[in-house]
Order: structure tokens, then C-alpha cells, then sequence
DNA sequence: GCAATTTAGGATATTAACATCTGAATAGCA
DNA sequence: TGCTATTCAGATGTTAATATCCTAAATTGC
């Protein structure tokens, strides 16, 4: 489903949303704490930086927190630097000139299925599933009311 | 989503499905049909074979088929040899220790779309997808009603 | 049985994802 | 101000997925 590039970058913005107030996080501590390779995950959270999700400090007291708060920051901010989840899954058979009105035999029956995924990763955000035991996500419960 | 070769396969064997009553199809008409490349193809194919999704026939006019009726084959079935989609899916972060008792922070909010997709997987037949223009698949229609 | 055809599948390239290593920037202190 | 420890950043290597090539095995028709 995703990437292990994609899921470190995930795991890894979680974590930071947890001690987003105890100042910048070295990326040894988070790969330690998360068991991800440490030079591997500083190259995936330079690509965060880039892409405005974190901020980073070099140097002694250095490291690296969020650049938004948890609650503004969706999953698919994390995770599209790394995995094209929304516009590749357009059509499910890969065809690049299948869009609604000249569907593909399989992109009726798919594009409502797409549609969930993409509204999960577009509306849930970190703090949506920062603290343990969520019965429900304020994506999971759009859906139900929609 | 799929992997490249997981969407060979599908696509391959809803070209089947469209011809399965003329015959078998050899594999060089597969690919050149869709555009994949034909020895590629041609290991793929034996494995929808191994997996009883496929029959195979060699010689002067021989090739592929279909070995179940379309409605009877659930886009799973093809695509299970190549992707793991249901058994991957069951944690978003990968975590292999958890289950919906133990669950990672992201589990609930992840399982109920995840669900959705194994569910669209496991439903919709080959039969479903096969027509042009299908307004809504055996899959979404039950949804709908749960 | 012989020749033509077509799948089966092993061996080999190529490409992209994953992981590791070296260099650049910052902060604190003498 | 310059030295050193610290930490991020970008370049380099490694593994797995994708694609190609080539030979073997099976089937048909003559």
C-alpha cells in the first residue's frame, strides 16, 4: 500500500507529533526509537523538510519538529513526496489516458473505492491519529455521514 | 497500488475475458493487444496458470484461457500471486504485531478503509468490469446497502 | 515420425527502491 | 576568531523488481 519510504516518513512525523513541544528531535532518536535506518530516514525527512511538513536545525541542539501543527497537517502531505497515491490511482489499470468521461472497463467499478482512499489520506490528519485508542477518524466519520 | 506486474495480469485477463469464447489466445496477440511486453507477459501468464485462474495450451493453435467463468473469478484471485494486498493491509504503519486488540495509533482509522478496498477485491468478479460503462459494480452496490 | 508452432522457464540485463557512507553547515567555547 | 563537536544534506553503493533473451518441452498437422 505504501512505500517503506512513505511508511518511515509516517512513522516517523507521528513520533515528532508527540514531542512537538519538547524542542527539535535528532534523527538518531527518532530512528532508534522507531527502528529505522538513521542515515536512510535523515534523506526521507530532508524530503519532508523540502516539502514544508518539518523544519530542520543543524548543528548541537539541532534536529528536526513540525512546520504545522498536527491538526492542520493531513496524511497526504506526509506521504505524497514519496508515493503518488492520489493520481495514480485514477484508473486501476494504469491507463494514463483514463479519465471519467473516456472510462476504462475497470474505472467505474474502482473509482468509488479510489475515492475512500483518497478522502482518508486527504482528511484525516496526524492529530487524527496521534493518541492511541481512536474509536473513530474525523475521516471515517465523514464517510459514515455522507 | 498494483504493481506493474499485478496489472498485467488484470488487464490480460479481462482481454481474456472478452474473448472467451473464441478460443485460446496466444500471447504474443495479449501483448501486442495492450502493450506489454510479450515474453514478460508470457511468464506472468504462467503463473495465473500455477494459480488455476488460467489454462494453458500448447502448440499450433494453442494459448490462454480462462479456467473459471468470469463471474465466478473475483479480481482477487488475479491479482493475489503477484501483490499482497488483503495481508498487508491490515496495518498501515506495517506493524506485524498489530491486530485490532493491540492496536498502533493508526489501525482504526486505517482498518475501515482498508477494509474497503479488500472488499472491492474480493467481490468484484472479472464479469463485473468486463462491459464498457458500468455505472456501479457488485462491490459498490453492497456498500451502498451496509 | 518430422517440421512448424507455441508455451515453459532458466539465465541474463536493466531500472528503481532501499540502504550506507562521506561531506557541508551550525553552535558553542577557548 | 578559529577550533571542534554535532547534526543535517547530498553523493555513492546495494538489493529487489522489472524486462529481455534464449533454449527446452509439448502439441498439431502432414
Amino acid at each position: 500500500m505504501l512505500s517503506q519510504t512513505a511508511e518511515y516518513a509516517l512513522r516517523a512525523v507521528l513520533f515528532l507529533a508527540e514531542r512537538q513541544d519538547q524542542g527539535p528531535v535528532r534523527v538518531d532518536q527518532i530512528a532508534a526509537a522507531l527502528g529505522i535506518p538513521a542515515n536512510y530516514l535523515s534523506k526521507t525527512l530532508n524530503t519532508l523538510v523540502r516539502a514544508r511538513v518539518l523544519t530542520s536545525l543543524r548543528g548541537p541542539h539541532g534536529g528536526f519538529r513540525l512546520a504545522v501543527a498536527a491538526e492542520d497537517l493531513p496524511l497526504l502531505r506526509v506521504v505524497a513526496p514519496f508515493d503518488k497515491i492520489v493520481e495514480r490511482r485514477h484508473c486501476l489499470l494504469g491507463n494514463p489516458e483514463c479519465s471519467d468521461r473516456t472510462a476504462c472497463d475497470a474505472h467505474q467499478a474502482w473509482k468509488e473505492t479510489a475515492d475512500k482512499v483518497a478522502h482518508f489520506f486527504r482528511t484525516t490528519t496526524v492529530a487524527d491519529i496521534r493518541g492511541k485508542g481512536i474509536a473513530q477518524s474525523r475521516a471515517s466519520r465523514s464517510w459514515r455521514s455522507a
